[in-house]
DNA sequence: TGTACATCAGTGAACGCGCGTTCACTGATGTAC
DNA sequence: TGTACATCAGTGAACGCGCGTTCACTGATGTAC
């Protein structure tokens, strides 16, 4: 949307604005695959406006990329959650959300980078490392591990935290790495996640 | 060292200075924990000399950065090596280089950022992708690998590659997240470290 | 032994850049009377 | 119904910043004759 056809908001309209602002940081981050490239004067480029109209509905540039990140990882969210609703062998539930995982971290490798990979001392407050185990993708996960402990599948000596910390940063070391690492000759994906979930599941669930 | 302290290396040895600049950017990495901190500009003052006589020894900034951390990730093959050679119990062996390629990420958190969780597009050519696998920590691990296949204690349906990758991705997830989520609520380090190791391990190593 | 010279490690000054953010403002919108 | 007014979304211009890098140079060192 271009300056001349872009219309002002009326007063308690400024939501709309923000979406935009969203979008377009979404779509720049998306295009360069670069979180510098994404500066406030690029998304209001991009959005048809100036650059001190972002303030008006994000604090500042570290809150901006955390809310664009946000939004995409609720999505995976919701990915999970429809997997861990299918509900069959447990343990299929499990590789399948790992391979969810992996294939929404090679999808947005630049979220990924931010919500996972960036320093933690720039992230806004709202988003704070502790926030992580009680919110989001790591609590469905714990979800996800806790339907395989009902079903009796989990291995006795093994308790549901530590099985999803073990899941967790296994599936996030293989996925980190893709994403850091693109030309290091890596197996073809599904594979890769098949054999890493496999080996990692054969250590903590029982076999049928 | 000041500038007037300074004096300038006779001919044939710029090496010295050479030296110097890689010691400086090492300390303001270690010191700032940022890799944006250590600029060229500040790398000069701390070695007491102007911008531009940095270039007399590194191409660009990429260059220099790499450079120290190839020296720091020298030291961490060092290590691995001498894990190797006390020869135990080969899964041991492995568990022991898990804790101390853990151990040295904590230590270089912002060496470990650039080398394997930093854009691999700024990454110059001597350093690419490709080459991890055949020298460095990679080919250390593999060797470690080796070392427990020719004991007859890798699970036999399982290959040697297969097995190094599935534990660097794995160790990797945990001393990856542990550098950009320090305020997570981690479980002791040792015990992480070996619940982890420990897991992974069972998965592909026969018990004795 | 003395002098002219080539070498080259390090300098000083500047280049052009794009960034996040702030500030006083404008002017269309909705409201109160 | 018409007018004066308050609101506030978005503007224009500028702030100060530090960055990587380039360029023509200086001047101490070692060498050749």
């Amino acid at each position: 949307m271009t300056p001349a056809t872009r219309t002002r908001s009326p007063r308690g309209q400024g939501d709309e604005l923000r979406e935009e602002i969203l979008d377009a940081a979404e779509q720049l981050l998306i295009e360069t695959q670069s979180e510098e490239a994404v500066s406030i004067r690029a998304v209001a480029d991009r959005v048809g406006v100036t650059p001190p109209s972002i303030y008006r509905h994000f604090a500042d540039k570290a809150t901006l990329m955390f809310s664009v990140c946000d939004r995409q990882f609720h999505r995976l969210d919701v990915e999970l959650r429809r997997r861990l609703a299918i509900g069959d062998d447990p343990v299929e539930v499990v590789q399948a959300c790992g391979l969810a995982y992996v294939q929404f971290g090679l999808d947005h490798p630049e979220a990924y980078r931010i919500m996972f990979m960036g320093h933690s001392d720039l992230t806004p407050d709202q988003y704070r490392d502790e926030v992580l185990s009680d919110h989001g993708a790591f609590a469905g996960l714990i979800e996800a591990i806790d339907v395989v402990s009902a079903a009796g599948r989990l291995k006795p000596e093994i308790d549901v935290h530590t099985a999803a910390l073990v899941l967790w940063e296994s599936v996030h070391g293989l996925v980190s790495l893709r994403i850091a690492k693109p030309n290091f000759p890596w197996p073809p994906l599904a594979d890769h996640v098949a054999t890493h979930c496999g080996l990692v599941a054969a250590a903590m669930f029982e076999p049928v």
